[in-house]
RNA sequence: GCCGGAGUAGCUCAGCUGGUAGAGCACCUGUCUUGUAAACAGGAGGUCAGGGGUUCGAGACCCCUCUCCGGCUCCA
């Protein structure tokens, strides 16, 4: 018998029966036989996901088979950061007494490994050199790792005699997860030099291949992210192939670190944390400047669109959380205030408001739907840890909005919802990833009534083209949701915009519409917000810039520069006269040489700078420079404030349509 | 909220094993009148996050609180 295999490239490859993917590699060369790590295998006609596997495993017959080696980008990467992983675990185990090992799996851009220290035991920082020095010796050593499928009960005989609970845990849970009809008999276990471990693989051949690593931070987990359960110490790492390659990722680190939104924030005076607030920035006017553009922004477009904004107030009576539900379920997150023992909250949320709101008076469904928005100030009493620069806060306002519509319209709605949301971004040349969030384990509401606004969100996105990623089971308790996420400088994920269907609300707020038929009829809401948070996205759009706001966001957009104080005055006549309603424009008429005030406007990272010396003043011009140092040359006045605002325009007001960025 | 780390002038940071708090930039004053990324000189600025303790003596050591940073959980 022979196994049948197919290569990458198409060719048929035919081995002895029991061949692995170590004489796979063999026999399509020597080079490849040494440079080879793992094997992915799949099988095209039975469909499945592509595994990779050990080398040292026999292949079946009839596989498509690709070998894995140091150039094959991050799968090969995965692997050796896993090894890493490994190594990690068996240097700890060496170093401290009583320790108990969780899981090490690899992540994107490096590793962790959970670990259980026995009480005194506290690691920090410090210790990660003699930790790493400790790896740097197994992986030195080449130490092979070699896999053994071993039946559970002697694995799980194994991890009770080693005092290892989380390892039994685990086993445990394996062998309930494991269909009854084809119940789990063997684990695999891997062994690197001392250090053996529960672990699905695959592995390199050795230790050596991880070739560069470094550790990089202690961090407290929650074992199997259960907040009620142990909090296990997880060490950060990360491993690359090469020295370079690591060094290459430190320096891209660093890198990111400079667009932190916190850093720049600061640096270009746009806001400031105090601790006299937690959790609530202090806008100055160049930040404030910013987010008026963006409430300016959220107003055309919601205008455009047949939204009506309104104002709702900010403090309500109990009573009102109760019906909403907010009391409930929200309530350890919402700031609670005593008004002549009258017991108020302070909105969390505006969508209470807004179906009191709607509630006020009577509607026919002639004037649906209805859209409510209001750029309005929230405040969530968050829990302190979570609370990072403008992206989590306690105080923001979100660019929030709620649709009051039939059932018909609901489609429709979403749509528009989805085709605005992505109007918006495009104006800031941003990718956002989707989500589609279903029914959650506590709900309100009939499975028809799930099954019908999930195929309306699911038709929504289809129809529009949009990829999206699904996430079962983690909609709101009154409806399904799609949610926009974007991520920071350093490749954290945060939500911006949201679209929610909402059948609940209308049902506690008893909110009725008069049909075409005379009946009374319960109306649909759909909550939505794009930026999500100005203040996140403003830290989001800062960091996503390095701070290089485009002109129309600008907090100043051009200016003006004169080469002495001669020139102060034709200086202010200019900034005057390019000066307007949505143009911003300043002059530095100090006292100081002109470089210096070159220097300080690249450094406030202003649009455009506006030199004016002797000859400007002559030709009633300006010298321009652009951002970076681009010199424009000389331009009359009326041509330079031509330019500006064409290109405000073209900015805001013709956005790309979606279909355009999204197809 | 939980785990770990940190907090010195507006900002970036020195300050050794405890012995009277420093620099650069920014700020103020004066001089300079500047042509595409930093003119020169002088001055002012700190209950060393806050509180308690150890000590003859604490920015340094110990405890508590607050805030921030990195994670976890949670979230726009």
């Amino acid at each position: 018998m022979a196994v049948k295999l197919t290569l990458p490239d198409g060719k048929a490859l035919e081995l002895a029966d029991g061949a692995t993917g170590a004489d796979a590699a063999a026999a399509i060369g020597p080079g490849l036989a040494r440079a080879a790590l793992a094997i992915e295998v799949s099988h095209p006609q039975a469909g499945g996901e592509p595994e990779v596997r050990d080398l040292a495993r026999a292949l079946p017959d009839g596989a498509h088979v690709s070998i894995l080696t140091a150039k094959s980008g991050e799968r090969a990467l995965e692997l050796i950061r896993h090894d890493a992983a490994h190594v990690l675990a068996a240097a700890v185990l060496e170093l401290y007494d009583g320790v108990k090992i969780s899981i090490g799996p690899p992540i994107a851009d490096g590793f962790y490994y959970d670990f259980e220290f026995p009480s005194g035991t506290v690691l920090s920082d410090a210790d990660l050199p003699r930790i790493e020095e400790r790896m740097r010796a197994h992986v030195e050593a080449a130490e092979l790792f070699e896999r053994r499928d071993v039946p559970v009960a002697e694995a799980r005989e194994r991890f009770v005699k080693e005092r290892q609970d989380y390892k039994v845990e685990l086993i445990d849970d394996l062998v309930s997860a494991a269909d009854s009809a084809t119940p789990l008999e063997t684990v695999s276990l891997y062994t690197n030099g001392p250090f053996t471990d529960l672990c699905r693989g695959p592995h390199a051949p050795s230790t050596k291949t991880v070739g560069a690593f470094k550790l990089n931070s202690i961090a407290g987990a929650y074992w199997r992210g259960d907040s009620n359960r142990t909090m296990l110490t997880r060490i950060y790492g990360t491993a690359f192939f090469s020295k370079a390659d690591l060094s290459e990722h430190l320096e891209r680190i660093e890198l990111a670190k400079a667009r932190d939104h916190r850093k720049l924030g600061r640096e270009l005076g746009l806001f400031t944390f105090s601790d006299v607030s937690p959790g609530a920035a202090f806008w100055l006017p160049a930040g404030t400047s910013v987010w008026n553009a963006l409430v300016r922004l959220s107003r055309q477009m919601g205008h455009e669109r047949g939204y009506s904004e309104v104002k709702t107030p900010q403090i309500y009576d109990a009573e009102l959380w109760k019906t909403s539900g907010h009391w409930g379920k929200y309530r350890e997150n919402m700031f609670t205030v005593n008004v002549e023992d009258r017991e108020m909250g302070v909105k969390p949320m505006n969508c209470p408001g807004h179906a009191h709101l709607f509630s006020t008076r009577r509607h026919s469904y002639r004037e649906l739907p209805v859209r409510y928005f209001e750029p309005g100030l929230l405040h969530r009493n968050e829990p302190s840890g979570v609370l990072h620069g403008l992206l989590r806060v306690r105080h923001f306002a979100q660019d929030d909005a709620h649709i009051f519509c039939t059932e018909d319209q609901v489609q429709q709605e979403v749509r528009g919802c989805l085709e605005m949301a992505f109007d918006t971004y495009a104006l800031f040349d941003l990718d956002v990833r989707l989500e589609l969030s279903t029914r959650p384990e506590q709900r309100v509401g009939t499975d028809e009534m799930w099954d019908r606004a999930e195929e309306k969100l699911t038709r929504s996105l289809q129809e529009l083209g949009l990829s999206y990623e699904l996430n079962p089971g983690d909609g709101a308790f009154y409806g399904p949701k799609i949610d926009m996420h974007m991520t920071d400088s350093l490749g954290r994920s945060w939500q911006l915009g949201t679209v929610q269907l909402d059948y609940s609300m209308p049902e506690r707020f008893q909110l009725s519409y008069t049909g075409a038929d005379n009946q009374e009829h319960r109306p649909v809401m759909i909550h939505r917000a794009l930026f999500g948070s100005y203040e996140r996205f403003i830290g989001v759009m800062i960091e996503h810039y390095a701070g290089e706001l485009p002109l129309w966001l600008a907090p100043v957009q051009a200016i003006v520069l004169p080469v002495s104080d001669r020139f102060n005055g034709y200086g202010a006549s200019v900034a005057d006269s390019l000066r307007g309603e949505d143009t911003r424009v300043e002059l530095d008429d100090r006292s100081e040489s002109i470089g210096r005030k070159i220097r300080e406007a690249e450094l406030r990272k202003i649009p455009y700078m506006l030199v004016v010396g002797e000859r400007e003043e002559g030709e009633h011009a300006v010298a321009v420079r652009e951002r970076h140092g681009g010199d424009l040359g000389s331009l009359p006045v009326e041509k330079f404030a031509e330019r500006l605002l064409g290109e405000l325009y073209s900015a805001t007001l013709k956005p790309r349509k979606s279909s355009e960025r999204h197809a």
